[in-house]
DNA sequence: TATCTACATGCAAACGTTTTCAGTACCATA
DNA sequence: TATGGTACTGAAAACGTTTGCATGTAGATA
């Protein structure tokens, strides 16, 4: 089985030249010869040998990808719609789970780079970007999702609008009538629990309702910590009551309604409860429960093309130029029955 | 910013050999030399070139997955799984999701032969296998997944028991009680849909319960038609009567139990219900659905151990020989509420 | 001191492509 | 027939590594 361009070159007494024109489709081959090639690549079942290119052309067609949970279906989705765009050109995805550790992330950061990907994706979970370096000073297009660090130079990012999220969330339980609102969010050093926790207080400021900080829990976006929050809540109810709460993470909303159930209380009559990302079509969860739900297939598509417009960018001119962009997508509400009146 | 060996060669007026020693960490290098090496090298942040590299050495580290769905959990546990063995050792994974789609899935095998990856994981959603042939004759190993195909030639595989599986789920709601037991199945032309059937009909025979052909309904593993399937057992059910069910996936268990409650059925007073690869650690679904479950991240851990192995002998011999492994795995049963007795 | 060994180093080829450059052959035009 | 242009082809360098081989040098031994 002949495997390279020299293999066929040597079969059909050519050059390893015009072999390769033929199969990169070049112009200024004869119709004839190129009839010879093309069926010597056929019989040979020829496929090119993409390390060989990438060391010649100085692209690989690859963008990584890493990220904190693959099993979570925000960052699945995600990657399905990175991957319906960028299939079709022949782009090929590196990935890679961090499992939420900085110290792996910063591993993988520079496997990723010894790969020599053309792009990085990344869903950052340290406080350190140093590491980043080598992608900006080698010109390397990073795109952020999910979370910004904050860094002295721009970068690309798409996320949702976090403020907006929460204040949907808070709204949508005033409306039903409640007032005493407790919040489960993220660490507010990094912006997405930050802007998530600024969204909520504005909401409550805008609708005369005083910001009760005993009615605000940090967790860490895990189901363990939104168990133990909302276990906090609950046993200073007396002091500190609330009829409605909201949560920031999938994971942190099924640990509350766990809670919630031991202590024999109800959804919603009484506690209302909005969450976060939660993916229940088949509408299994009973009851259902009212959510913040970001276009994650939206995000990959948008993802996807950035990339593309940077590489293009950068094969034009060399550099990756063109103002960083901050995209940011509206967030949806999905209403059921866990944020319904009494 | 020194990128090459050449570079860092050059500034250090050594040769590139001799750098390329140092990375490396071959002996026969002056531990003198070593440090002015090892210092040029942190200094410059020198990161290898893992595509020079892979062209040298005639393997990339690097392992090509192509499963249907990154979105069902089953799959992305078993990417952490591989992920958390191969990452240890510097292998990359390199993903693509054929979105349940044949055509995809042979792009995708020419695309990742395109790569050179050095070993394949699938999950196959096809009945044509030819593509499968540039990998066999250039002796990269392949390891499947969740279903085999039917080559002719012997392959590596990591899949369940099913027909353990379906004993297990079909004597336990005998042994609750139930004797008229409907199946959702897959297409019986698949090893796994195949099997799971088996395993019913052998649990029945051995409890002495005649197989009726009427309580038997092939899906497609999707959603849309286990909630068909059961909305036809439900409408024949005064000619073919039955009190318990068995659902094959994940999928289609959540299609029937919708089909269930829009009749007005209960779960499991009129219907006690069996399902499979349902992840609902927080118990959230009510009531809890009794499920086989598979060892996602025990498969994980052995397909990659395997393929290590694989490799290692290629390494040696140069052939991927040895005798090719069907390791088979047992399912679990996790009893919860939807298949308890009257 | 002469010889031998072991260590340390460098040279150069090779991996499979792409692409520039130069060259050849052919055809049309004047 | 001479001239010019066009279409096609091949040689060779380059991408950044690894590695076999040759070479050189220093220390040890006789």
């Amino acid at each position: 089985m002949a495997r390279t361009l020299k293999d066929i070159a040597s079969e059909l007494n050519v050059s390893v030249s015009t072999v390769s024109r033929v199969v990169n489709n070049c112009d200024n081959v004869h119709p004839k010869t190129r009839k010879r090639v093309l069926g010597a690549l056929k019989k040979y079942n020829y496929i090119p040998n993409q390390v060989a290119r990438s060391l010649k052309k100085n692209y690989t067609e690859t963008i990584g990808i890493i990220i904190p949970d693959i099993s979570e279906t925000f960052f699945a989705q995600i990657i399905k719609g990175i991957d319906e765009v960028l299939s079709n050109r022949n782009y090929s995805i590196i990935l890679m789970d961090s499992n939420e550790s900085p110290e792996k992330e910063e591993h993988y950061l520079k496997l990723m780079f010894q790969n020599r990907v053309d792009s990085l994706v990344l869903a950052t979970v340290s406080k350190e970007h140093s590491a980043l370096n080598m992608y900006i000073s080698n010109n390397i297009p990073v795109v952020f999702i999910d979370n910004i660090p904050n860094l002295d130079y721009d970068i690309d990012c798409v996320i949702i609008n976090n403020q907006k999220a929460s204040i949907m969330a808070v709204n949508h339980l005033i409306g039903n009538g409640r007032k005493d609102i407790a919040i489960i969010t993220g660490n507010p050093l990094e912006t997405t629990g930050y802007e998530r926790l600024e969204g909520y207080k504005r909401a409550l400021r805008q609708n005369n309702i005083p910001v009760n900080s005993n009615l605000i829990k940090y967790g860490n976006y895990k189901e363990d910590t939104g168990y133990s929050c909302m276990k906090e809540l609950i046993e200073h109810r007396a002091e500190n009551p609330f009829n409605g709460v909201y949560i920031i993470s999938e994971k942190m909303t099924y640990g509350a309604i766990k809670a919630i159930r031991e202590h024999g209380l109800t959804i919603p009559e009484d506690i209302a409860l909005v969450g976060f990302d939660i993916h229940d079509k088949s509408g299994l969860i009973t009851p259902g429960i009212t959510s913040i739900c970001q276009p994650e297939n939206d995000i990959g598509k948008i993802v996807a093309e950035l990339i593309i417009k940077r590489l293009k960018e950068k094969a034009k001119s060399g550099k990756v130029s063109g103002i960083r962009q901050r995209i940011i997508l509206d967030p949806i509400l999905e209403v059921k029955v866990s944020s319904q009146p009494e």
